[in-house]
DNA sequence: CTGAAAGCGCTTACAG
DNA sequence: CTGAAAGCGCTTACAG
């Protein structure tokens, strides 16, 4: 199923069947032809090779969206589909390249030619030096690292900084922090908690104590009992996000404790089972709807070949959703 | 970069550098000409056009993984990992295609030309056909769909049956059912009901009383309230996931009520809040890592065009992980 | 053992 | 207003 095939049942040549196809401006075709040969296309199920195209034009209509290893949680599901939708709105498709082990990115270029391809978190510097070679427009990242612009969702600092500061609002002096102990989440942890560390060292609080939680009853428990016993103890804590908070809150009851009475807790991501925890979690929520439409933004601008800096960091994309745990 | 640059560069013919990068069987190349050439195009940092190649061989390296609408967790992306890897190991390239709104799947083939097409849920026939046309394989479904086999996963419907056993064997005998009201999960709720359903009438149990809970807490306390004063009163629920019947159990307190003495729940995901909800959740566990193995194991002789009929259906890979909920 | 040549399906100057 | 022809970068019979 070929152009050619197209040309011959609408009985035109291969040229006027791809102006027609594509709508080529400046060209004048009948609107009679016209009919005849999208008839004839519809009819004989005809799609453009893309293989064809992509070379032929040099060019082709694919963003590559690279996630990295670890889970992610429903929200960047939400993210890709607004994406797509705005993309979808400018003759662009996405894909999804769930990035795994350490395999070059450049791997890909064999498979497929992106226009552009899109990172989550930072691209090792031979993977953006190798796929700006050949030709693919690299797009930004979210990370925070130095020296690797934030593409456009909240610092992952600014999030640590806003557990901090409402727990410090509410009072609290010392401050614990719940780490997760998944090694492909270790960065953001590390970023996380350098916000938090920076908020209580500019509020003159001592630095937080930080216990890992794996997350079981027994290492929450531990954790707590650890958070309890130091000098000074801790009269709340941060925790990396929702899951581990929701352990450290199981612990908190399993000791006999109250929160947020006996120990404060604070989460984030602002999950299904927030609103639902004993006592209701009070969480950070990172308004992922608005970030994806900031995201699509700076893409199709990126696209355009727009300037990629400048742009809002997105501090005020999170917001803490204040419940009972704090 | 072409393959006339690194041609050029190592002093021999195109065809000598596709030789030797492809490694092509049956072609006898002197080792130092070998190691020239694959000096030259490292050195140049050459990656093959995938365009071209497809193009030229009318095959390509490129699975397309595609995932429907609605929210799926965590689970999902651990089954492509380990599908990424085992396929990669093959020489094969996975992508993941986010399905949105309504739009046809063949406009992807404007985009990229893969071997293989994997659906998690049914393809719509038109898409099916319009890609097999194109001379893509069409790889399975998820659903039990009448007419369209499971690929790999236990069915829903068991995964409902389940449910509905692990509360008749705890001696109830009136049970409700606790529905989800996402219209993007309608079709899973109904296949899971129907396992309930089937399981209640071998049982000579009533039909189970389904209420759609939101998640909020005021609906699952009407919800709670709803099953309480039915005639006869259900003792027990079952829900659509974990989500929901986290929901529940916050309803079951707010209304001085005590799980499972006044009312047993059971949900289905084992997420990470389950075993730190008030009382621990019991639920279903979905073995994807097991299905993950099993899955890529079916993609992989689907593409060596073996038959993907005889497969375990996997009602072996669901399992209820019993806490104190019922 | 290596190279010249054809051709995959498309788009797009260019000629008529 | 429409068509013949070139060429994108590759692979692979085929000739030497």
């Amino acid at each position: 199923m070929t152009s050619t095939d197209v040309a011959r049942d609408s009985g035109v040549s291969r040229t006027t069947v791809s102006y027609v196809l594509n709508d080529t401006p400046g060209v004048t075709i009948s609107d009679q032809t016209r009919a005849r040969v999208r008839a004839s296309a519809e009819r004989l199920g005809y799609t453009p090779s893309a293989a064809a195209r992509t070379l032929r034009t040099g060019r082709s209509d694919l963003v590559l969206y690279v996630l990295p290893d670890w889970p992610l949680g429903p929200a960047v599901d939400s993210l890709l589909d607004h994406l797509a939708g705005e993309l979808a709105e400018r003759g662009l498709s996405l894909l999804v390249h769930h990035q795994r082990g350490g395999r070059p990115l450049t791997d890909l270029l064999r498979v497929v030619t992106p226009r552009a391809v899109v990172g989550f978190t930072a691209f090792a510097t031979a993977d953006r030096d190798a796929l700006r070679r050949a030709g693919v427009q690299v797009l930004g990242t979210l990370l925070d690292d130095p020296g690797a612009a934030g593409l456009f969702t909240a610092s992952q600092r600014s999030i640590g900084r806003l557990q901090a500061r409402h727990l410090r609002e509410h009072g609290h002096r010392v401050i614990g922090y719940a780490a997760a102990t998944d090694p492909r989440v270790a960065h953001f942890v590390e970023l996380r908690l350098e916000g938090v560390r920076a908020e209580c060292a500019e509020a003159g609080l001592a630095a937080p104590q930080v216990i890992s939680v794996d997350p079981s009853l027994e290492s929450a428990v531990a954790a707590v009992r650890g958070w309890r016993s130091a000098d000074p103890a801790a009269t709340a804590v941060a925790a990396y996000n929702d899951d581990v908070a929701i352990a450290v809150l199981a612990a908190v009851r399993a000791e006999g404790l109250q929160a947020p009475r006996d120990l404060a807790v604070i989460g984030v991501d602002d999950g299904p089972a927030a609103p639902f925890t004993v006592p209701p979690l009070t969480t950070v929520s990172q308004a992922l709807e608005v970030q994806a439409r900031h995201l699509a933004g700076v893409v199709v601008e990126g696209l355009r070949g727009g300037d990629e800096e400048g742009l809002p960091t997105g501090d005020d994309l999170i917001e803490v959703v204040a419940r009972d745990s704090v």
